[in-house]
DNA sequence: ATGGTTGTTGGACAA
């Protein structure tokens, strides 16, 4: 099974930049999308059904905020909307999508940008993330969370270390509970196949033609349960997608 | 330390 994560950053705007074109030539059985920045009805789910895919999601309460949606043309057996706790489900921040002998979900974990009242709420709702993917993979051992995570995790993830190392998303905070997430059972997919790739990062800012000089972060991840973690076939980023700030990472998973 | 850009929505705000 071929996985997209693929934060769009307004799936209306990502529309008008060739996001159909990008799906079609994908060959993605799943695309998890971050970002919709949509009410369930502006999102085009009629478009999405002539290349095939059914579309669910999860919007914010906010308009034109935040966001989750899965794209799948493989019919699952189960949809879960949210986490189950209305602070974060409000924010439309996570849904998943059951299948047969796998679970896929599409997760947009907070940014911290914006000032410290946000960076709180990202350190908690990292801290209950967590535990959540903890219980999660007890109840289904194969299972793949993709998302924006946004977490820089080491130094070869991001163009300047040293200058960032005070920046949201780069916090030595940040970095640690990446650095217990995968302790507690969950494999980085791309770091995994491609241990020492430098340069390979999966966001840029919009400021200073940043992408260009491909000045980035690799903040983007599919992570995989370390169960099915010998059943990753590819793991790529794809730099080449204009859509977006992001750019898709993706995962392949033998069946 | 500030400012640079973009998307959504309606004058800012979040990223």
């Amino acid at each position: 099974m071929k996985i997209y994560s693929y934060n769009v950053n307004g799936i209306r705007a990502a529309m008008t930049k060739g996001f159909m074109n990008w799906l079609e030539q994908s060959d993605a059985d799943v695309v998890c999308i971050q970002e919709t920045k949509a009410q369930e009805d502006q999102i085009p789910k009629l478009e999405f059904k002539t290349l095939g895919y059914d579309c669910y999601c999860l919007s914010a309460k906010k308009k034109g905020y935040s966001g989750v949606a899965i794209l799948t043309r493989k019919a699952p057996k189960n949809i879960v909307y949210g986490c189950g706790k209305d602070i974060y489900d409000n924010e439309g921040r996570m849904i998943r999508a059951d299948f047969e002998n796998l679970s896929v979900a599409s997760i947009y974990h907070p940014s911290g940008t914006s000032g410290d009242e946000r960076q709180d709420f990202k350190m908690q709702w990292l801290e209950f993330f967590n535990q959540y993917a903890l219980e999660l993979q007890r109840e289904i051992p194969a299972i793949v969370l993709c998302g924006d995570y946004n977490i820089c995790h080491t130094e070869i993830d991001i163009h300047d270390p040293k200058g960032n190392k005070n920046h949201s998303g780069f916090l030595p905070e940040e970095r640690l509970w990446f650095d217990n997430f995968i302790k507690s059972g969950f494999t980085d997919s791309f770091r995994f196949l491609h241990p020492d790739q430098k340069d390979a990062y999966s966001w840029w800012s919009y400021f200073a033609q940043s992408r260009s000089k491909n000045k980035g972060w690799r903040i983007d991840y599919c992570m995989v349960s370390d169960m099915i973690k010998n059943r990753i076939k590819q793991a790529s980023i794809h730099p080449e997608a204009m859509q977006s700030d992001h750019c898709p990472v993706s995962v392949e998973i033998e069946d």
